[in-house]
DNA sequence: CCCAAATGTGAGCCCGGTCTCACTCTACGC
DNA sequence: GCGTAGAGTGAGACCGGGCTCACATTTGGG
């Protein structure tokens, strides 16, 4: 029932202007409004281009103008509410300014980054978002700086690689953080990232370029030192998910003969395996656990009790990269300083005193 | 400190030629392994492109093959974990497939829909998948078809179109559903959705291509006959959200000489937007008001009480239109049907018995 | 009134690949 | 020994816009 062509070809400028008898070049100056042209020209142009239905091949006119109106976005993984938010406010950013998004999900895995960003730049996308998954292997995206196209990363800055970086200022927020739960009585505090174990917390105070991970990290040995204790190392736990699954990391920091009297979740997707993990242990908070997490997701204010949280404007965060990329491929160079955004804390219900007879919990 | 090119020109087939003392078709030959070549031209040009570092310009290629191994995808809200998760789903199977994504979020308005659907076209991107904000205004959808270039939709089916959609089937579920509501004691059931209002209600049985929202207030009227009950139209609110703010609604249906004692949220975020309202009037669940939700998040079981939901399989309709779209592209004729995938309630703690009292509580 | 300068117009090259066509050279069949 | 199939090769057309250049026509200043 539909239009009898079942594959019509695609009307070109050529054709409007056989349509509107001129040149093809006449016809071009008209659609593409530059140039000089008359007024009867260009008017008998835009009705045969009206009539025609004719619309332009993006992808010729990328071709020679080398620039494609398209961004890449590489994270890890979509899912994460973090990212989807961050995503908004990059597309929202991205789409005021006429530029569509390419988004590649990696499943925080290097070798799928590394492929992303290549495909990326066979693209010829104008510039690129990347989050990266490590801050070693990293050759890829000195690849993306050194082909001259535009990037910046997202939430977490890479030393020496010399682009922009947007993200939270973590380091006091968590210093604060830890603060309160010593003053509430811990010192066995246990935390949880899905981030890989590097050498992220490598001297974080001289570091220019550091990212929100380590100087959560950083904030809370400042914490444990300004308090005059020693720092669980034992219960820190990265690279978790990975190899070992969230419900067993937190098992393990329960048990033994010191157990964690309060676990802090590095990201929201973390947080939900923490506390699916006390549902199944029949662990109550604050009363067996105190918890703690960053991110403040909507229901994180919904439990019973409502989750203590450290909050970062992830949208602003997006919408930072977006302007910081856009600006570079609209001419300004590149000033590789981090956007940092501020962090807090917001005291809810989920921390209390410690429970000493939680070994007989587990 | 980074390479002395600061922006290199690219390096073509025809620098490779010339580097391997070839002409530019057998380069071209060679490289995209087509046609006749010999081993000694083969190895020449391939170690030429290696010394060069060649890289394929994909736009270049795209645009004479006419096909640029991209798919197009337009949501409403990617910060919906509905459309989130759906996305990977999209996004792992085109992957597998070696086909990229564009993303472009609407908003849910229907013009930046059709605009996007638009700059789709000229990108002249393989195929798209649309999640359709209306199913009043397609014109845009119809173009699409028209142009010949594979859709399939994703969430919605839109009668006539004669194009493939995936989503769950709500109708029985959405029965039982309410039917567990109504055999708990309940006769005032709120529904809350942002869907536009519309004709998706009318003949829900003979419409061929049905959508989960139609079919879940279509559930909901059966549910209601067959207790030999009148439906509580005056508690039905769609499009919630874009006038009215969700929390207005709440109390709205919670005031009144006859206030709902139960209230659905047909998704995850108008659910959390309830829940806060709840919060807020200091109401309990399911004490004074009984609550279910549409998709089951994560969070819905850690919430005291757990919620009571219809879960469905996000993840696989997701990649379940990115299948059809795939096929289609591959050169299988569109079936026109719906790809149902099943939907199932799932009973935790968030319905009880009415509380007759609530007026005074509002 | 004459020679710029400004404006309008068309032909044709370019971007970087793909692919057709014509041609050479070898190998094989009769 | 000759015809021919087929591999191997190069020249160049082509995709669809952008844009430069050369040329024609109008305008305006001295």
């Amino acid at each position: 029932m539909s239009a009898s062509s079942p594959r019509r070809r695609d009307v070109t400028v050529a054709d409007v202007a056989r349509e509107a008898k001129v040149s093809k070049a006449q016809a071009a100056r008209a659609l593409g409004d530059y140039g000089a042209v008359s007024d009867e020209v260009r008017s008998r142009v835009l009705a045969a281009a009206a009539t025609l239905e004719y619309r332009p091949n993006e992808l010729a006119r990328s071709m020679n103008t080398g620039r494609s109106k398209t961004l890449g976005v590489v994270v890890g993984d979509i899912e994460n509410p973090f990212f989807s938010l961050a995503m908004r406010g990059i597309s929202d950013t991205a789409k005021a300014q006429g530029f569509d998004v390419i988004l590649i999900n990696t499943g925080e895995d290097v070798i799928a980054e590394a492929e992303a960003v290549r495909v990326l730049l066979d693209k010829r996308v104008d510039g690129m978002i990347v989050a990266p998954a490590s801050q070693l292997s990293t050759r890829h995206l000195h690849d993306v700086v050194e082909s001259g196209r535009p990037l910046v990363l997202l939430d977490r800055q890479i030393p020496g690689l010399g682009v922009p970086a947007a993200m939270a200022k973590m380091d006091d927020t968590a210093y604060e953080a830890v603060t309160h739960l010593i003053d509430t009585g811990h010192t066995r505090i246990g935390y949880i990232s899905t981030l890989e174990a590097g050498n992220w917390s490598s001297s974080p105070e001289t570091d220019l370029g550091s990212n929100p991970v380590s100087e959560r990290l950083a904030g809370m040995r400042r914490a444990f030192h300004t308090a005059g204790m020693p720092i669980p190392e034992d219960l820190i736990r990265l690279s978790a998910g990975k190899p070992q699954p969230i419900h067993e990391i937190v098992q393990e920091l329960l048990s033994g003969p010191s157990p964690a009297t309060a676990i802090v979740a590095s990201d929201s997707l973390i947080a939900l395996d923490v506390l699916h993990t006390l549902q199944n242990l029949n662990l109550s908070i604050p009363d067996d656990v105190s918890f703690m997490m960053y991110d403040d997701m909507p229901w994180a204010q919904l439990m019973r009790p409502p989750i203590t949280v450290v909050a970062q404007p992830v949208y602003d965060i997006g919408a930072a990269t977006a302007e910081a990329l856009l600006a570079q491929i609209l001419g300004q160079p590149a000033k590789p300083e981090s956007l940092l955004f501020p962090s807090k804390l917001v005291k809810r219900g989920s921390i209390g005193v410690p429970n000493t007879r939680l070994r007989t919990l587990v």
